[in-house]
Parts: C-alpha cells; structure tokens; sequence
DNA sequence: CTTTTTCCCATCGGATAGGTAGGGATTAAG
DNA sequence: CTTAATCCCTACCTATCCGATGGGAAAAAG
C-alpha cells in the first residue's frame, strides 16, 4: 500500500504537471522548462484540499529527490525540473516510501542482505523477484504524464 | 514490502509443504491430507529459527484464515487443508497484510472510497489498477508449492 | 492424573505514520 | 527600506501498528 504522503504527493504533482504541459503549449517552446511560473502551495492546496503544512514536507522531500525546483518569494513556488515524461511514477515512490520491491533482499536501489536465510536456495526470494519485475514493469514504464490522461481523454500515446 | 509476519509465515509454510509433498509421496496416495501427522511449532523453529510466541501468532492467523488445520495434544501441531497447488500466495498476503492494491480504491477484497477524489476521472486510479493486476498476475498463479522448489530443481511445471 | 502441546487473552516497548506548530530565511514589490 | 508572500527548517504530538512476551486454560495422549 501507498503511504499518504505518496499519494498527495500524485495529487500534487497532477497539478504541475497540467500546468506544465499548458504552458509549454502556450509557449510553442515545448523544450523550455516551467521555472519562470511556479505554483505555489496555496494554489495547490485550492484544487487538491489537503493540509498545507504536510504537503509542504512532501514537497520538499520532492525537491531533494530531484524531481521538483523551487522558487522563493512573491510570485515564487514549486516546478518540474524535467519533462512530465521523463519522471517515471517508480522515482517519486521510491523518494516518499522507500523500496518498490517485496523483500529488502530483491531490491535494486535499497538492497539489503537477509539473514537466516540463504539466497540461493530461498524459494522466496526467486518467487518475489518476480512480484518485483512485474511492478517495476508498470512503474518504470509510466510517468507524470499519464497523471494528467483523463479516462476519457484517449490520447494514449502507444 | 511484505511485514515479518507474512515473511515468517512463508518460511513456516515452505517447512509444512515439504512435509505434506513427501507425506504424500511415502503413501502413493496424493489425494489424502497430511492431518494424520502433524507438524509442531517446535519443528518448524528448529529448521527455520525465529520468535515461537511469535510463530505461533502467525501459525493461528493463517489457521483462521482457512489454510491450516491444527491438531491438539500430544503429537499434535499444524498441518496444510489443501493441496500446496491449491493455495495461491496471495491468499496469505491478504491475511496478514491485507490489501495487495497500492490504494483502498483499487482493491478487490478490501475496496474503500477514497475521499477528495473522483475515481472517475481520476489518473491514479487507473494506474494503481495496472499495478494491482500486475502484482496479481504473480501472486495468483503462484502457489504454496512453489515455495518448495529449488532454483536448482529445474522440475518447473508449466 | 500427568505430560505435552495447542490455543487464547492481555500487554508492552519501540518505531513509524500522519499531522501540527512556530519561527526563520529569502525574494519581489511598493 | 519596509512589507508581504513564499519557501525552508526544527521540533513536537498523537495514534497506530509491528514484533514480541507472559501466563494460563483446554484438550489429547499415555
């Protein structure tokens, strides 16, 4: 299960992401980053209810993940720093929960040995590595992008 | 990530599965249970140490949960109801961890409505439903039996 | 009846999750 | 320079859960 913090995180992010993807239209510029109009909290607070200060944290874990950028002051607020489609949903669970996979001995980026038990003959670890791959197969595969694809928006893009 | 619970359940259950497997094997009869010969708590510790007060926490959770029988007195312990085919692994996960969906709003056994949220145009559900199914694919076509399978034993069945 | 072993209840310390509070530090605008 | 907006940092609180423990009651076998 998501933690909540990854999931007002999705919420959160589904904001930026619209807007990013709103004025890079508006732009015609489509490579240019969204750093000159960053959304504040408050306005993201306004179309996702949530509680200010938690997801002032969220964020900031965000930032130091590198997925966000963040301006201070009037006018300031928080921002892509890459593409919606080159941020993968697995990076922002990763940052905010921590490891994707089952046991801490199948995981990529947060392995751990396990102990009274030996790898190589464990049934497990073979059977949860497979869970692994089967999630990793649809979180590293979809991105921010698919955050903002209504249902009834069939811009499916492959 | 799996809690201990269902990590030393697993362990537990691959020492019951041998079990009922060469039972079976010993009697030409693969149709009958193993009921007749228990396992005791005190086994099942010696081949994979852990907490007994703890194991015994578990062992009563998954009897509740349908998959094992118990028998009291002296000789008694715990023993597989069904054939080790007919037990998938996620049926074990949801008694001691509950939900395999990432959130409430997607699963399938233990559906909650989110709040603040209009599943309908939603983007994360319909993601989360891709992860749940892929976790399900794995998990539901997987069986206690593979638990007793060596990555060396080659004997993979279909 | 005695021994063995499962079963049941109550509890408990520590960690984590979820959320709150207050006060800076930085920037832009007037 | 002053003010207002906004990000940033530290600490705290509370409830829940995880992993684990203790003390027995009940049942089966000898």
């Amino acid at each position: 299960m998501l933690s909540k913090k990854a999931q007002y995180a999705f919420r959160a992010l589904s904001t930026l992401v619209r807007h990013d993807l709103a004025q890079r239209a508006a732009q015609n510029d489509p490579i240019s980053s969204a750093a000159d109009t960053p959304t504040s909290i408050r306005d993201m607070v306004q179309i996702h209810p949530m509680s200010t200060k938690f997801l002032e944290t969220i964020l900031l874990d965000l930032k130091r993940g590198g997925i966000l950028g963040s301006k201070k002051g009037k006018g300031g607020g928080y921002y892509l720093l890459k593409h919606p489609d080159d941020t993968p949903l697995a990076q922002v669970i990763r940052i905010l929960d921590g490891p994707i996979a089952p046991l801490p001995c199948v995981s990529l980026h947060f392995y751990e040995r396990c102990h009274d038990c030996n790898e190589a003959v464990c049934g497990l670890n073979r059977l949860m590595a497979e869970v692994r791959d089967a999630n990793l197969a649809v979180l590293e595969q979809r991105t921010l992008s698919d955050l903002a694809v209504h249902p009834k928006g069939a811009s499916v893009s492959a």
